[in-house]
RNA sequence: GGCGGCAUAGCCAAGUGGUAAGGCGACGGUCUGCAAAACCGUUAUUCGGCGGUUCAAAUCCGCCUGCCGCCUCCA
């Protein structure tokens, strides 16, 4: 089977036929670094870490390119504020930004270009829009001419003589067209600024994907991702320019949907956001990630300590079994042979994950494979054990989850859940409990479970010994 | 006003023509001193509402209702 993948664009499931065969060149918005990345940017890029993933288990080699817009106005502004450099202010959120999609176990880009080191392609191309008859300068202000580009408004398919032009914004006046956006920006006193024919300035927000995905993955590539929000007017615009300058640029345009909380979508105009370092105070990043892989990537998302509290439980389940697995490991003998076992459910699997990334279907299989795997390892059947653990770690990995020692996972949740106990001290309870169980002093050795319970150690009464974990 | 999305059990969530995956929870059973975990079984005759097409619809068409988003920076 092969990959089939929703284009904005078109607005249908397209099968993914690259460019160039055994490759794929994706390009996805970045963060304008002011600030810390919340939940939002966490599921979008989740989303192509999934898409760049399971490219990868295809067969594919990845140019994978996402930007940092470190130059902008928020930045400016927030620089500001904190009465910092604006340079610094970007490099700590980048710096954070990495360390956030790090805990979420997102691969680090191919290409991680930043606006500033590509200013003077952006002139260049600027100029060449102007010499094509789609730009003109104003008073040092380049600004794309929208009624000039006959195809804008492909991409979010939209009349623009139907929108509400300046509803919200005040219409500039040196503009022909309100719908005219700027691709340079003269720099006002005390802005960072780049020498260029109109003056000193900055390039427009728009220009910057245009220049870096042409420069790092050419004229046209294969996928271009970002979320919803980014369809109009941020994509319309790059496409308009790149049209402009005779590049097609992606061929997909793959957007994913929102993140919501109490029913609206999170955003920081609203204010009504978590950050990623929120969430992770309290949760594990693997958490945070099974909640976002557990919906498909185009459907909104609702957020909420309690879908994130069945997400640690569902990954609780599958770190159990492979947990309970581990006695019966080391048979290699056996893999070749019998992963036959798992063929089947690799390839519906993969077919889940062909099917426009359908990581909700995935998980489906990924279930069927731990209650399998759970059975053999009841049965004693370490042939089975083998192929069944071998097979959901690989399932694992295209989905990035469970790829860590389950002790590291259920060690993680004593700390997030700030269990006071040290290990010798839970260890000792177990002593004194056995003792009482031997002396069928029931009572007490209830007491001291309930007492450990209360406090996030689980028990478990295993032939011959008892064991304990942080529950999740 | 234009464009787009969503509506499936107590909760979360798959399912684009063939008779409702999976997770959490709940209930019953096996195991256990009792539990926990695991396994077995039960838990939506029904998919926002009303019509229509069809041998057959959650899935296609029409109308309606509710919610969300974009049209300004936003993943």
């Amino acid at each position: 089977m092969t990959l089939k993948l929703h284009n904005t664009k078109s607005g249908q499931l397209e099968t993914f036929v690259p460019l160039e065969p055994g490759r794929a060149t994706l390009y996805a918005c970045g963060p304008t670094v002011y600030d810390n990345a919340h939940v939002g940017h966490a599921r979008a890029s989740a989303a192509f870490d999934i898409l760049v993933r399971h490219l990868k288990a295809s067969g594919y080699e990845v140019n994978y390119a996402r930007n940092y817009t470190d130059v902008d106005d928020k930045i400016i502004k927030r620089a500001r504020e904190k009465n910092q450099d604006w340079q610094a202010l970007a490099q700590t959120y980048i710096d954070s930004f990495r360390e956030d999609m790090a805990a979420i176990n997102c691969l680090e880009p191919t290409h991680t270009p930043r606006a500033t080191e590509y200013i003077q392609g952006m002139i260049e191309d600027i100029q060449e829009i102007i010499r094509r008859g789609f730009a003109y300068a104003v008073e040092g202000d380049v600004y794309f001419d929208v009624p000039a580009w006959r195809d804008y408004g492909q991409l979010s398919r939209r009349e623009m003589e139907e929108q509400e032009a300046g509803a919200r914004v005040a219409v500039d006046e040196r503009k022909k067209s309100p719908a005219d956006f700027a691709l340079w920006k003269a720099a006002k006193p005390e802005e960072p600024s780049w020498p260029s024919p109109w003056g000193p300035g900055r390039p427009g927000w728009h220009i910057e994907c245009s220049t870096m995905s042409s420069r790092l993955l050419g004229p046209e590539f294969d996928i271009h991702g970002g979320g919803q929000d980014l369809i109009f007017p941020h994509h319309e615009n790059e496409l308009a320019q790149s049209g402009a300058l005779g590049r097609p640029m992606a061929r997909i345009w793959a957007h994913n949907g929102f993140v919501r909380l109490n029913n609206e979508k999170m955003s920081k105009s609203l204010g009504n956001f978590f950050t990623v370092k929120d969430v992770l105070s309290k949760f594990d990043g693997e958490t945070l990630r099974y909640l976002l892989v557990s919906k498909h990537y185009r459907g909104p998302l609702d957020f909420s300590d309690e879908a994130l509290r069945e997400a640690e439980k569902a990954l609780e389940r599958i770190y159990r079994a492979l947990e309970g697995a581990e006695a019966l490991m080391g048979e290699e003998g056996c893999l070749a042979f019998n992963m036959d076992l798992v063929k089947e459910f690799r390839e519906k699997f993969t077919e889940a994950l062909d099917d426009d990334l359908n990581t909700a279907k995935a998980l489906g299989v990924v279930f069927d494979v731990v209650r399998s795997l759970n059975r053999a390892v009841t049965a004693g059947n370490q042939c089975e054990t083998v192929a069944y653990f071998a097979g959901l770690k690989i399932m694992g990995d295209e989905l990035g989850l469970w790829q860590r020692p389950p002790e590291e996972f259920f060690a993680a949740q004593g700390v997030l859940k700030s269990v006071d106990l040290k290990a010798e001290d839970i260890e000792r309870m177990i002593v004194a409990r056995t003792q009482a169980r031997a002396a069928k002093n029931w009572a007490e050795a209830d007491r001291i479970r309930d007492e450990l319970a209360d406090k996030g150690v689980i028990l478990e009464d295993k032939a011959g010994a008892t064991t304990w974990k942080y529950s999740a």
